[in-house]
DNA sequence: CGTTAGAGTGCTAGCACTCTAACGGTGCGCTAGT
């Protein structure tokens, strides 16, 4: 063992009280501790927050760690105090009154707090940051890093000006931490946080334990009776689930629907709700006095609950990302489950809708007339009040003019309205992610092929058939053996006389599947599309 | 983007139709009032 990596085991042992380490947290450690950027992928529980904590022991100074929820830092400030030897941790957010983030400023600044936890929204503060950036910060760690790239410039806009904070807090380096990410969303992590040729350590995806299955529906009510048939197995074996929904009257009406079939009690639990409410729900979850809770996508994050034995999915989520983060909180102790969607492709167009719009260039051009900086450089609470937007709108133009000037790079000089047209590029370029995600999970609920073989490709790992999904047990996963001597391959590009030009998905049983950019999916016999010369490379 | 509820239109004079507007998720920070 050289060096560095006793080091690491002796901090982890002596400070924390681990004597071993997992996969994937020695090497994310050691690359941390010779100045790389890292991105770690790993699902929850697999120690992702052990590898900043001995990340900042070993570089012997002040972590900042980036958080999208309050709660989730609570827990993480109370894990590291609660260590074999204690490193004082503060929170750093809107919870804490002016005079305690003083003062745990201050006592940070005197080497008393190893662990700062904070929101993006008050790194947006001048103050804060130049008070953190006197620290000299030895790492800035981005917990849910995948919230970077999944939530655009449109919601919580501050999330995506990370980049530029790290700068100010002196660039030291960057660990990137997320349970699930394809690669598409890796290079947008990376690019977002500009972090630097990032060392990327990902630990398995493959969840063998969960059988996966996806019944089609016709109507919204054979949809309901699909859950609580699912549901009711399960709760009579006395086993605890989760039934996402994607609306919050749709939760409501379940949850209802579900506590006067079965014998066991059934939460709610969605954003509308207040803390209270929300907190109580998820403790009775997590102590297993409510086995059943229903939820929109609010709940999950930092749901760690190992015996989860079944996720239902009412409706189709907006893309695999979220499929898989969601469906992936059954079976956390290696034990059998199930994860089950119920398919209707109505359902699909909430995912187009939710993949929001690109703002007038009007709007835009005001915000950057507004603008005495670079767009880069300005203040959007500041700027707010001089136009009619509101902090939260400004900010989301300002940073989509950010984001276009980042991508005229190269170009001297850009004029105003090249710099909005650029933003509304960007914006449209966003769009178009979002939208082809939604076709992705379209493809994963319409496939025949091995569920999780598809899931697996789809997140860049090759996988065997699973035999236990439903595809599989069916037999169709076999019928759809992929087709190693068709004339297209996956991703190729090809052209259509009447479809235009599309992508192809996937080539299986002589057939091959296009995503046309502007048809949509197309399955048509590979040897009639050859002989008739219907697609072109 | 797609569904749905309600209003409006038109000849079939009560029902079938078209049209339009509303609606839908994730959480932070701040402030006013108990």
């Amino acid at each position: 063992m050289n060096d560095l990596a006793d080091r690491i085991h002796t901090i982890a042992h002596d400070d924390f009280g681990h004597d071993r380490l997992l996969t994937g947290q020695e090497e994310t450690i050691a690359a941390l501790g010779n100045g790389e950027d890292v991105l770690l992928v790993a699902p929850t529980g697999a120690g992702k927050s052990l590898t900043y904590l001995v990340a900042g022991r070993l570089l012997d100074g002040p972590v900042v760690v980036v958080s999208p929820l309050l709660a989730l830092e609570q827990d993480q400030v109370d894990a590291v105090t609660a260590a074999p030897t204690p490193v004082a941790a503060a929170r750093l957010s809107s919870a804490e009154s002016a005079a305690q983030r003083r003062a745990a400023l201050e006592q940070a600044a005197a080497g008393e707090v190893g662990y700062l936890f904070c929101s993006p929204e008050l790194l947006a503060d001048d103050d804060v940051r130049s008070a953190l950036a006197d620290l000299r910060p030895v790492l800035v760690a981005v917990d849910e890093a995948h919230c970077v790239a999944a939530w655009g410039h449109d919601f919580r806009p501050d999330y995506q000006r990370l980049g530029a904070v790290v700068e100010d807090l002196g660039r030291p380096p960057v660990l990137a931490t997320t349970a699930t990410a394809a690669a598409p969303v890796r290079a947008e992590i990376a690019e977002r946080l500009r972090m630097r040729s990032p060392r990327t350590v990902v630990t398995g995806f493959a969840r063998p334990e969960i059988a996966l299955d996806v019944r089609r529906c016709r109507d919204e009510a054979e949809q309901t009776e699909a859950v609580v048939g699912v549901v009711a197995d399960h709760a009579k074996a006395g086993e605890a689930g989760l039934v996402y929904a994607r609306t919050r009257p749709a939760v409501e009406e379940l949850a209802e629907r579900l506590a006067g079939e079965l014998d066991v009690p059934v939460g709610a639990y969605h954003g509308g709700l207040s803390r209270t409410r929300r907190e109580a729900v998820q403790e009775s979850f997590m102590d297993g006095s409510t086995p059943v809770v229903v939820a929109t996508s609010a709940f999950g994050m930092g749901v760690d609950k190992p015996d989860v034995r079944f996720v239902v999915h009412a409706q189709v989520p907006g893309s695999p990302d979220v499929y898989w983060q969601e469906a992936g909180r059954a079976g956390r102790d290696g034990e059998p489950a199930t994860a089950t969607l119920m398919y209707r492709p109505e359902d699909l167009g909430l995912g187009r809708y939710f993949s929001g719009g690109v703002p007038s260039a009007t709007d835009l051009r005001r915000v950057l007339a507004a603008c005495d900086t670079p767009p880069e450089e300005a203040d959007a609470a500041a700027l707010a009040e001089d136009l009619p937007f509101g902090r939260r709108k400004t900010g989301k133009l300002l940073n989509l003019l950010e984001l276009g000037v980042a991508r005229l790079d190269g170009e001297d000089d850009p004029t105003p309205s090249a710099i909005v047209d650029s933003a509304r590029e960007v914006a449209e370029a966003q769009r178009a992610l979002e939208l082809s995600r939604v076709d992705m999970i379209r493809a994963y609920a319409e496939t025949g092929r091995c569920r999780a073989e598809y899931l697996l490709a789809y997140f860049g790992e090759v996988g065997e058939a699973c035999g236990h999904c439903d595809s599989c047990r069916s037999g169709s996963a076999a019928e759809h053996a992929h087709d190693d001597d068709s004339p297209y391959t996956v991703d190729e590009t090809v052209t259509h006389p009447t479809f235009g030009e599309g992508t192809v998905t996937d080539v299986t049983d002589g057939e091959v599947t296009v995503l046309f950019d502007e048809a949509g999916y197309r399955t048509i016999d590979a040897t009639l599309a050859e002989e008739k010369d219907l697609l072109t490379g």
